[in-house]
DNA sequence: ACCAAACGAGACGATGCGTCTCGTTTGTGC
DNA sequence: GCACAAACGAGACGCATCGTCTCGTTTGGT
């Protein structure tokens, strides 16, 4: 009579462990000692450490902001992109994307699970916002938006802070909402 | 009578692997046994791995180049980005870097002597170029140049391509050079 | 109440870490 | 030339983790 499911118990032994002792705990070995779960059990439902972050992560589900209006494009966006900095930057979210982050370099084929369920569909709820706000090259201005963002988080530099993340906004939308040359 | 050096021997077991066998097989172990070495003594030379690429990365020491004229801006940010988006692209340097990359992750002390060692000589060399061009803010210029390609670059995504680039560098000085508002 | 499937636990060999202990080479002072 | 100490190549060691495997033990369906 399993008070809890294995998978949520797994998943919250996953989430645990990245906030408490970080990136370099999220062991197989560490997460099912955790979950009071057997490797094999692990080894049963994921085919290794990164789906079963990706899950772990995917779990906890934030649904992105509503769809929104179209008026004021810069401050929903502004909104959107201080959601996406703080929520990269706090724990169990952080040392999760840490771990994957670091796998990443090593394995092309975790690259592109990452890619396909994480940053796509966060690009695209950016294009979403701009195309509604009229931008000519939504897929364009959404990979200069995000890639400082992803820049300084990937090389551990502080965040762009609320007045720089203000400024870049305005400036991308200058850019590519309507004055750009080719 | 040593024809070669150790560390030279080291040096270039770590560039030969690299190249040969991926980052996955950039370990203290591998390095020995390919450089003919004991263990100990690279551990008698350097802290740790990542200590040990960072040198076996520096020694390949491609100077950048030559510091130019202020004519044509543009051209010579757009070579200087294209010459780097080759060699993080190319091996043995790739590999190397993607080792780093996945260290930095999980170890906060490797990322700052990746920033110190690599990143900010690099962004030195940017501010250099677009501070003699006469930009209004050459480290948030150099920022914006350089984001997108490290962005790529972690993402594993195809990096930015000539016209791609070509654009990307023009729309940047757009908006640094002279016509951004704050 | 039975049985098969799934389970927790952990042993296993492989690999890498960082430390340590061997003999052996090497180069310097005499 | 010789002797000695420092540095060396080699690899054993204990630890951690991987992914596979083998145990009894629960557990859920009939």
């Amino acid at each position: 009579m399993a008070r809890t499911s294995t998978v949520v118990r797994v998943h919250s032994a996953v989430l645990e462990l990245a906030a408490e002792r970080g990136p370099t705990a999220l062991t197989m070995e560490g997460i099912a000692a955790r979950a009071g779960v057997g490797k094999q059990t692990l080894y049963r439902s994921w085919p290794g450490i990164p789906a079963l972050l990706f899950d772990a992560l995917l779990a906890t589900g934030g649904e992105p902001s509503a769809p929104g209006t179209a008026d004021d494009l810069p401050g929903q966006l502004e909104q959107m992109l201080k959601a996406a900095i703080t929520e990269i930057s706090a724990e169990p979210h952080a040392s999760l994307l840490r771990a994957i982050s670091a796998i990443i370099q090593t394995d092309e084929s975790v690259a592109r699970d990452y890619r396909e369920r994480l940053l796509e569909p966060q690009l695209a709820h950016v294009h979403a916002v701009l195309a509604a706000g009229g931008s000519l090259d939504p897929p364009r201005a959404a990979e200069l938006l995000l890639a400082p963002i992803f820049y300084r988080w990937f090389m551990r530099l502080p965040p762009l802070s609320g007045p720089e993340l203000h400024r870049h906004v305005h400036d991308v939308l200058d850019l590519i909402g309507g004055t750009a040359g080719g």
